[in-house]
DNA sequence: ATGATACCGGATAAATTTGTCCGGTATACT
DNA sequence: AGTATACCGGACAAATTTATCCGGTATCAT
């Protein structure tokens, strides 16, 4: 479904939107200890979504990576992914067809089309913070 | 989505049905070229699909890939997935996690779950041939 | 039988993704 | 100012996926 890198990008974000939301900001690798991921990789996915300005990152003593309230109220699931990744897991086709549309559809296309619709509200619409949320109660985890 | 190891195999296999539907047996090559994928590569996947007796293929001159009645009947698109690819796209955790269900769910896991399952329904409960009907007036297409 | 054809299977290569290393730069603290 | 800290950025390395090559084997036609 999704990358692996762009697994790692979204449990990061949820990571930080949840310790942001407490008032923290985290370092690279408590992010990295606390999703279980490979934290120079880690680090390479957190600078992509620092430049589309899904994250906030500063530097020497004291820095690391939070979201700011703006950024929790509006960066959603979607937004990390397409930066990612990009938007082809719901915009492309299912079998590869470079052209592939209501007009020149893929065999797939009317069965795909529902489900992939659904895919793109799902992600338009959940934002991290809203998954940083589901965290809180230890109703969802980060951690392999 | 899926890979294009799987994508290929998907196209193949449509194109094998269709024209096994029409009775002809079709070699590598006329594959290759009717679904627009790199010949040798195309050869492999077919391979497995035989293996796991997807499709039947028959050596010598006259000798090329073809679909029984049976497995136009039984052979549904879940299959040759599963067979390329794994059915994790439908049972693996949406951020990568190993461990990922109801009792320990990772933040996605409610909103994957409707979305994951209709694409198992659709998956298992489309078969290749039907794809193949949806090609014959034109409809849809296999090239890029 | 012989030769031509077409799939099979293993080795190999190219491309992409995943992951690491290390010096550079900005920042905070003393 | 000096120094330690932590992100940045580019080069590099490993792993996986995608793709090719080529000799081997089965099959058909003559």
């Amino acid at each position: 479904m999704f990358s692996k890198a762009c697994e790692y990008g979204i449990r990061a974000a949820v990571h930080i939107a949840l310790q942001s939301e407490k008032g923290f900001r985290v370092g690279l690798r408590d992010i990295a200890e606390a999703i279980d991921s490979p934290e120079a990789f880690t680090g390479k996915i957190l600078q992509q979504l620092s430049r589309d300005n899904l994250i906030q990152s500063s530097k020497g003593p004291t820095g690391g990576f939070e979201m700011t309230p703006h950024q929790l109220e509006t960066v959603m699931l979607s937004d990390v992914v397409s930066t990612i990744d990009s938007d082809l897991i719901y915009t492309g086709c299912g079998l590869g067809l470079a052209i592939c549309d209501s007009e020149n559809p893929c065999p797939l296309h009317q069965s795909f089309m529902g489900i992939r619709e659904q895919l793109r509200v799902m992600l338009e619409t959940t934002s991290i913070r809203h998954l940083a949320m589901s965290l809180e109660n230890g109703a969802a985890i980060l951690k392999r």
